[in-house]
DNA sequence: ATGAAAGCGCTAACAG
DNA sequence: CTGTTAGCGCTTTCAT
């Protein structure tokens, strides 16, 4: 293997003006500057990036905390970020959990052995007191969890809102038996929804079902069995807060199938906007996410705060909105 | 921050003895050992991996380089092999080549490097031959692409014969003009499906019409917007290989739109047997990947590779059968 | 503008 | 079983 100091033995210079032009240092005589350049090319010298990172104490890799890669949101959101980050330089490695709490722990270590300069948490099972001792003094970000943001810093939507408004859509509709779904109930982000949920209720001085808050249903295949249930015997539930618009989708598919007419006789709301939306009949009703603007927001952020830029502790909230198309 | 060295003075042993201890070793006392957990403990050291890697000259890094993340099948299969490395002890980098030749030549300079111990490639623009020189004598296995393997390793399915016989099923049911759909037709697993889908045709000595060979197709958007082009007037195509269940499901939605009958007046065969399959009406009759075998024993094969194990070089193919719904 | 030298934290012969 | 020693390849003072 061929080293800097081969380098700097063929191009009669020491070891510390090869690194100078590796580096692209200013204090450096165009002669020798060439001479290395060409030595370079010659030997086809290629840096050790082990070794540079072992001397700077950097991995420029940020890692990524994620439920499950398989699944529209957080590929999407995942793709997102991995493209701002290789913007700034840094190359993105994905951790799933697949919600264990077990493997979300084990992910945090990582941080510690510094094999990652930053971490970006997605979703989490632990509470931000945990998460805070876990990762120590380490560098990590939230995005997409609604945390309360003393611990570290967060991106996240608006939630609480946006599913407020949602529920109290279907209810000016007379709708009194609405259902809710989560893909995982103890998550910030899906308590929040839950909260806007309730609190639309209560607004209106009506009461949630209880039995009608759906836990763990994520794909389309649990919007169908959930819908395969539900449309079993005389229809009850009039309408349901989807979570995400592949449920819907599956939902829509079991009401087609019973001749349950949507939105006449049951009415869903998705989440995320997603393209399937646009393909199910009737199309999805929706809330666009902001996964562009929160991974740029986000990365551009954390890059600094690993560059030592001094940033302010943030908690950024963004608006997600109702796209209304046939489902309610 | 505590290094190894502070805990042999602590612990009255030698720094090979804690790292003994660290790689657990069998060749120390349980004396020693025992004090050596002890202060490691007391002292919260977490060994620096920056460092070890640098020695080991390993980087626990695979890559993996896909056209887009945000991709329902490529989000799978990096879903599944990112579960399969971290197995076997190692992370998974990301990289989005966004079907940028460019790009793509970027990311194989990381092997170069020494940023990564390996890399999977499950899409390139490049030919095997070209790959080979960008990336010399690095670690690299092809996942997905049909090539040829006189260069590395390759995982594939049988996509020539499977679109073969969806071809064939179409033509048997009478069909003559029948599309096919590609994502990127530059691909070389594209062109083993192109291939099967001609050699259909001239197997029943007919001819396939080329004004019916879509390229760039690969989304739901796109489904959709190819459909209300060719269902626009008289209906003159009567069936497509769509190349993806996503496609599949956009056809449909046009379909629907205009009052196709599927299948009576139109037939559409998907590919990867994704759920949404199953949520259009009709069902999409599809074809099933083998993502999860193919996962397995390419990370297998390729972490085996890393640590010196021989292994005999490899095309191993996979067996994709079509499952019939109600779409064709 | 350049070179000498120190050292990052760890592992792995080797010798005992 | 344990300690000594010699680096890995690079960056970064500190002189000059």
């Amino acid at each position: 293997m061929v080293t800097i100091y081969d380098i700097a033995r063929l191009s009669d210079v020491s070891k510390s003006t090869v690194s100078r032009v590796l580096a692209n240092h200013p204090y450096v005589s165009d002669e020798k500057r060439l001479k290395v350049e060409q030595v370079i090319k010659e030997l086809n010298y290629v840096p050790n990036s082990l070794a540079k990172q072992f001397r700077q104490k950097q991995t420029k890799c940020i890692g990524i905390l994620i439920p499950n890669l398989d699944h529209p949101y957080f590929s999407q959101l995942v793709s997102s970020i991995s493209l701002e980050c290789h913007k700034k330089g840094y190359k993105t490695v994905v951790h799933q959990t697949f919600s264990n709490e077990k493997l979300e722990r084990e992910v945090y270590t990582l941080l510690r052995n510094k094999e990652l300069d930053g971490m970006i948490l997605t979703s989490s099972l632990l509470s931000e007191e945990e998460i805070a001792e876990c990762t120590q003094n380490h560098l990590i970000v939230a995005c997409n969890e609604d945390f309360q943001g003393n611990y570290f810093d967060v991106f996240c939507l608006n939630e609480e809102d946006v599913i407020f408004e949602a529920t109290t859509n279907l209810l000016n509709k007379g709708l009194t038996k609405i259902g809710f779904c989560s893909d995982n109930i103890d998550t910030p982000s899906q308590q929040a929804r839950l909260r806007g949920f309730i609190q639309a209720h209560d607004k209106q001085k009506l009461n949630h079902n209880k039995e009608y808050i759906f836990n763990q249903i994520s794909t389309i295949e649990d919007g169908i069995t959930l819908g395969e249930q539900l449309f079993k015997n005389d229809l009850e539930i009039e309408g349901i807060i989807a979570g995400s618009d592949f449920v819907a989708a599956g939902l829509i598919k079991s009401a087609v199938k019973k001749d349950i007419k949507i939105p006449q006789d049951f009415s869903v709301i998705g989440f995320d906007n997603h393209p399937i939306s646009l393909a199910t009949t009737p199309q999805v009703s929706t809330i666009c996410n902001r996964i562009k603007d929160m991974s740029q927001d986000l990365v551009d952020h954390m890059t600094n705060k690993i560059n030592g830029k001094k940033q302010t502790p943030i908690k950024k909230i963004y608006t997600g909105e109702i796209i209304i198309r046939e489902s309610n």
